[in-house]
DNA sequence: AGAATCATGTAAGGGGTTACATGATTCG
DNA sequence: CGAATCATGTAACCCCTTACATGATTCT
């Protein structure tokens, strides 16, 4: 056992380009284009980036290029995902968003996209999910604001402003649901 | 000219340790105990990270450290922040955050609690420009909204979450006003 | 004497950003 | 032809995280 790695933090780019991917195989150009145009609102990556990433998926076998030579083009390089990268982005996928406010405000918009494109029936399901997360999470944010000392101003403010976020997040995730029909 | 560097986003917890030192010059360990103690809901970094800022500090300038020999004590390392390094500070202290909602909400906690422990006249002005930055920033986000086009979804979907998070930060904001008494 | 705490670091590994380099094709 | 776009990458640099290494002091 020598690697024990998490290869890239559930927030990185790496997860809305594998997800693309499943959805068509795709070359890293064209890829990009798809990312800034459908989901740029939230990823916003430069195109070095994008093959830079493809290329760490592909060194840890999540997904597998091949160079094509086509007539009229430049030579382009067309990637495909593999079982292990399915495996691997379904696992993101349905696996609840951390506890952070960013986590899940990027995450599970992504989510949410992927969710409706490629498994459809388990898009209000997800929805669901993270409702009870955010409930639950605010219960224990609201018991740390109850045990933290008094003197604490400055943390208690940063916890209150955590209760505010989650709870204006609950007030838009009714919106979600309605893109469903 | 050969470096224009950022050095580090104002992200940086490297921000909130100049402003530890500026208040009281000190040594990495009780510095990094002030800052999880003080501020630890909003800057959570490891005792080696400290170090390594302080070192990077050192190295641009901003600090100047000294080893001193104590008796009963072990070899402590005793920073003080350089008039380069105030000024840093001041500097990013009164800018304005940028646009994010977590540059928003992570540095403008830590700039009130600096600004009331440093500059205390300054506090209250600090949360009025804040307070028209969110607005300003509301309707540049609405106005994206309106111009984006009927099947940007997901991009629609998140503006309007940002737009959401952002109101309740207006929402959240007068707490603060609260602990300027 | 041994454990916990004080105190300071180094090393390895990974991630992101920007700038730079290189070609092919298409359009005016 | 020249500019814009298509397409793929490399290199340098910085930041963060984790683990590891090293001593001195204090507490029991």
């Amino acid at each position: 056992m020598s690697s024990k790695h998490t290869y890239a933090s559930a927030l990185s780019p790496e997860y809305p380009l594998l997800g693309l991917l499943i959805q068509q195989p795709a070359h890293g150009y064209r890829l990009h284009q798809r990312l800034t145009t459908d989901l740029g609102q939230i990823w916003f990556i430069s195109l070095s980036q994008a093959y830079n990433i493809l290329k760490r998926l592909q060194t840890h076998g999540f997904i597998i290029g091949r160079m094509q030579k086509q007539a009229g083009t430049p030579e382009r390089r067309c990637f495909e995902v593999t079982p292990k990268g399915v495996e691997r982005f379904e696992e993101w996928l349905f696996t609840p968003s951390g506890s952070s406010v960013r986590a899940i405000r990027v995450e599970f918009i992504t989510r949410l996209y992927f969710a409706l494109a490629i498994y459809e029936e388990q898009a209000s399901h997800l929805i669901d999910v993270q409702i009870t997360e955010i409930h639950q999470h605010l219960e224990n944010l609201k018991g740390a604001i109850d045990r933290l000392p008094l003197d604490q101003t400055f943390n208690r403010l940063a916890l209150e402003l955590r209760v505010h976020q989650l709870e204006s997040l609950l007030d838009w995730l009714p919106q979600c649901s309605t893109i469903l029909e």
